[in-house]
Order: structure tokens, then sequence, then C-alpha cells
DNA sequence: CAAAAAACTGGAAGCGCTTCCAGTACGTGC
DNA sequence: GCACGTACTGGAAGCGCTTCCAGTTTTTTG
């Protein structure tokens, strides 16, 4: 309670003065740099304690030219695209990948103009050492901003149109791929897809995966419907489809949202499922579970991307230079198909 | 392409020299202060566009004392706490109130020990201006971090053991209030509580808001059960309910998860909902419309919470005394009563 | 035991920006 | 024409820490 508050945080001059060494000594022993005797180095580390003394990151960091944050950034065309649970376990990824690092995460939804120009005034202001970027659109001017500042930069998710860069990524394809199969397997030949927003590399993979495994298995994509990852968007789909090709027995939809959307309306429209339509997901959310029917969906490690990406961009940071990575996906088997 | 990546960015001197003028000047322009002549101020507009220039955030923290970063602190006892959507929403708010401000927000994870020393690291080396902390527990050790950093301090959601201090907080107690009091004027009568973890002003509020308005009726709790906000706690307590109170006829549930929980057990069970048994929950989170059937629930506004803390905190920056908040919440109506 | 190598030491020069303060230049009112 | 208030100016002293470098001390080595 009697903390004195508002008194001045101890500096480095007064630790040295109170251990009797020059500054430089004592910034040897706060950075435990070598060239300091034991004895100094221990009469330092004294008065550190005795004054408290917290060095101050912002005095580091001007004397240093690095300042200990790294930046994630999430595009998107609607800045609440966040709330959506799939970057809460990013960031629960990432945040287990800085733990012990003395690095700290800046956050920012850079989904609006505004967003944007202060993304671009962080990294231009050098608030920042690293970034990771994610949920990039076609050609999103986050890559540009990111590419002008000259920073490590990290991809959570190809770029659509990337050269090549670092990224860590789910195995879109081969969940698609997965899914897709499995659904053939149950003796389904009539599947659909609903497919994601077109400019993003997640819809492409996954719409490529759903192709090829129809085409491995000598089938034809039997009907495709666009919508945009929202649960709406799949209702629109479902009923769209339903009209054009009645006779199908099966959806692959791009990501759980969607899939929820098509199981309503397949409820609706007076079909069982999976009896009469197998449905399968992509994502594993939170939702996937609670459907009616519970829905079979594709696993991704979200939280491992979150991780990856961090510890990739840690790496950077630290001069070397890994490998761009595709996180596994799995089948989840629930009631929809 | 050929931008030259790798040259340093120019400093204030360079632009004060080009310019003509003195650092002191300069400084004045980029930072619009007066006793700058007309001339002279164009003067070094013009040779900060010519160059570039871009002030170093460090420079300036370091020269001010003030780092422009306001940290958000999640406690919670897991890390993975963070993956619920209702994180998302606050931060969406809070990034729509610094919107126009040339802050940045700093995202900490505290819930793991390590996660809490990264915290107090942050605030003892003087890594932000301001904080905001949520999900707090009982004694949460993060009260006391950060008012031993001094710094300004908004929480989200009162502290349980909370002196006077800045929070804003949705009506907990309203809500669950006009949530028991719908199910009353459904004519049930046998309502039973599924409440949350015991060490929150959270679950201590909505609990209040059950039991008052029951007695306002002249009923008294019908039976109780605490989860902890998990569905796998909801369902827990419901089966626990359903042994001990075969006859009940409505459950109002501390929030939607274990709403879900409740109804997945309901249903189970052989009771049709909301025939049999009434249920509503709190919170609307997306989960809610996607039950079976959809839930009846509160909603809080989430993404106003975040934007209100916020502005409290600004506030608090700007040297002002803002007031405490109390955000008003919201009954809506779906399947489930 | 002298010479060479290795290990310390601390003064001083930054890192890039803000701001106090002593001046200087002008515009007014009489 | 003079005293005085007002608006600019820029030198210099920070903000708190790192690091180069010249020099000193200690240890090794032959």
């Amino acid at each position: 309670m009697a903390t004195n508050a508002p008194r001045r945080q101890p500096t480095l001059d007064e630790v040295a003065k109170r251990a009797g060494v020059s500054r430089t000594a004592a910034s040897r022993v706060i950075n435990n740099a070598p060239h300091v005797s034991r004895a100094k180095r221990e009469a330092v580390e004294r008065a550190i304690s005795d004054l408290g003394y917290i060095p101050s990151r912002t005095a580091q960091a001007l004397a240093t030219q690095k300042t200990n944050v790294i930046a994630l950034a999430i595009a998107g065309d609607d800045p609440a695209l966040f709330a959506d649970p799939f970057f809460g376990r990013v960031i629960v990824g990432v945040s287990a990948a800085l733990e012990d690092t003395d690095l700290h995460l800046m956050l920012c939804l850079a989904a609006s103009e505004r967003g944007q120009a202060r993304f671009r005034s962080l990294l231009r202001t050098r608030g920042a050492d690293g970034v990771m970027l994610m949920a990039l659109r076609g050609e999103d001017p986050l890559v540009r901003i990111a590419r002008q500042a000259g920073l490590p930069t990290v991809f959570g998710g190809r770029p659509l149109r990337g050269e090549p860069s670092w990224y860590a990524d789910a195995d879109n394809y081969g969940g698609a791929r997965t899914a897709t199969e499995y659904l053939i397997s149950l003796g389904r030949t009539r599947i659909a897809a609903i497919t994601g927003l077109a400019d993003t590399d997640v819809s492409e993979a996954r719409h490529r995966g759903y192709t090829e495994a129809m085409a491995m298995a000598g089938l034809v994509p039997y009907a495709e419907h666009a919508g945009d990852f929202t649960e709406h968007s799949g209702a629109a789909a479902m009923t769209a489809l339903l009209a054009t090709h009645p006779q199908l027995d099966a959806v692959f939809a791009a990501n759980d949202n969607m899939a929820a959307g098509a199981l309503r309306v397949l409820r609706q429209s007076g079909r069982t499922v999976p009896d009469d339509v197998a449905v399968v997901g992509f994502d594993d959310l939170a939702i996937a579970a609670h459907t009616d029917p519970p829905l079979t969906t594709i696993h991704q490690p979200i939280q491992d991307l979150g991780r990856e990406m961090t510890r990739m961009l840690l790496a950077l940071l630290a001069g070397q230079s890994p490998s761009p990575l595709i996180l596994p996906t799995k089948l989840i088997k629930r009631g929809s198909a």
C-alpha cells in the first residue's frame, strides 16, 4: 500500500553508481554479457535487487534497434471477421510459442481502411520487429505494406498469388480430398460442393481437393455453388443446389459454417441427413459438434498453425531460414456422413 | 522492387538539415506544435515528403515517456479460454475504439504462470501506458500486477472483490432477472438454475438475478447446480438436476455453452424443449442459434463492452475521470422457451 | 621472468526524438 | 522613436540503454 506508487523507476546509472561500477559494466550484467569480473557482477546484482531496477524496454529498443514486438495482422474484408473463433485459437497457439521469449504480441485488425493505415503506421514507425499476416484476400494491400516495411513476414495460409515466402498452412487440399473420398467410400456419387470465397487460396485448395478426389474415382464434379464461408451463404447455396440438382446424395461444404447452413436447408426441405444426403464440412469448429445431426468434418490444427507461424517468425528473426509448413488435417466422423 | 529495402530510415536531423532549420523546429512541425513560421513549416514539410521521413515510435516513446501502447490481458485459468469467441468480439470493439488514435493493442494471454510473468514484465519495463483486464478470477494476481505498475487500469467485468475502480460490464444481474422473469411469465414455477464458476462476479450477479426474480414472484429457487461455463459442465449439471428434481419445468443456465449442454441432456432424457422443460441461456453466442431447438437467451453487447472499456481507458490516459459503465442486456426469444 | 594472449574496465559516442530556455525579430501603443 | 508584448529560433540537455575502443590488469606460455 505504501509503495510510493509515483516514484520514478531507478535507472541503470543509479544501479551503476550504487554498485560502484561503470554503467557499461552494469549493462553487461543485465544482458548477461561477458567481460565482467565475478565481484563486480555480484555487486551489480545486489544493487539491482536493492533498487528494484527493471530496464526500460523503450530505451533498450532505441539502443538496440529492436522492439521485441511482433505484430499479427488480420486482414479480411470485415472487421467483425475476427469474432470468428478461428482467430482465438490461432492466438492461443501464437501465445504459446511466445511463452518463453520476451517478445510481445501486437494485434492489428486490419480489415478497414483505417485499420490498414494503422498497421502501416505501426510498421513504418518501426514499432515491431516482425509480422504475421492472416486472412489475406486476393491482392491484399497488407502484403505490400509488409514488404515495404522490409520486416520478416510470415503468412498464415498461403497467399493466393504468392511469391515464394514463408508460410504455415493447413493441408486444405488433402483435407478436402479426404472428405470427398470418404463420401465416395460411402457409396455416394452425386456429390455436390459448396465452395468458399473465390479469391482465397483456402477455397481454391479445398475445391481442388474435391475435384481431384472425384476424378480419381472416375467421377465428374456433380454440382457446385459458391458461398462466402458464412452460414447464410451455405444455406443459400444449398437451396440453389437442391433446385438445380434435386438428385444429389452428398454435399462437401468448404467450411463448417456453410455446412451448418446447408444442414438447416436440407432439414427444411424434408431430406434426412445422412440417409438422403450425406454432408461433410471443414474446420471442425465448435459449431460442428452442435449441428443437427452433428457434423462430420475435417479437423485442422488451428492452434498448431498459430504456434508454427510464430516459431517460423522467431526463426527468421534469429537469422535462420525456416521452410514453409503444411500441417496435416484429419477426418472427424460424426453424424452427418 | 528497386526500393533499396535495407536503406536506413531518414532521421529528424536529416529532415532539419535538408529544410535548413533546427531539429527543434522540425520536431515542432511533426508534432503540430506552435512557434514555427509558415515558411519554415512548409520547408520542413517538403523535406519530410522528399525524404519519406517517418518518426521512430521508439525514440518518441523514450523522449516523451509514453509508449502509445495499451495492453489487454486475459486472465482465466486456461490459456485456451481465449479460444472462446467472446474475446474475439471484445477485441473487435477495442479495435474500433482505437481506430482513430495512434495507440496500438498489445495482447497478453495471462492465464498461465508464464503468461502472468510476461505480463508483469511488460508493465514493469514500461511497455504500455494503460491496461485492460478481463476474465479475472477471485483474487487474481493480475490485479496486483497492474496496481503495482501504477498504470491506468480498466476492468472488463467487475472484479469480484473489487475496490472502487474503473470497469465496464454487461448487466448480468438484470439479464438474469429478465430471463427468469420470462420463464415465470410462461407459467413455469419449478425453475432450476445452472450456475457458473463460483469465484466470479458474473456468476454471482447472474445467480442473484435468478434468485431475486424468483423471490419477486413469490417463488423459492427450485434447484441449483454449479457448472464452470463449459458445455460439458452444463450437461453434467443437467444430469444431476434431473436426478434430484425430475419435476423441473424450466432451466436458467448462466451461459449458452452450459445451456447447450443442458439441452443435449434433456433431449437424451426424452423431454421435449420447450414443452416439457423451457431453457434460457445467457450471452447469445453463435452457438445459441444452432442448438436444437435454437436457444432463447440473453444478449449482451460484447463488442460494445470492448469499445467502452477502451474509451474509458483512453479517457483515463487523457487525464479525465470516467465513471464505471453497465451495459444493457436484452432477451432474445428463440425456440427453447 | 619477459612477452604474448586473454580478460576486464569505463569513457564517450551514439540510438532518434522532445523540450527547456535564453535569445532574436517584429508589431504595437504612445 | 521607445519601451513592451508576442511570436519565432535553435543550442543544448535530456530520455535510458548499448557498444566501440583504447587502455589496464590478469593469466598463460615458452
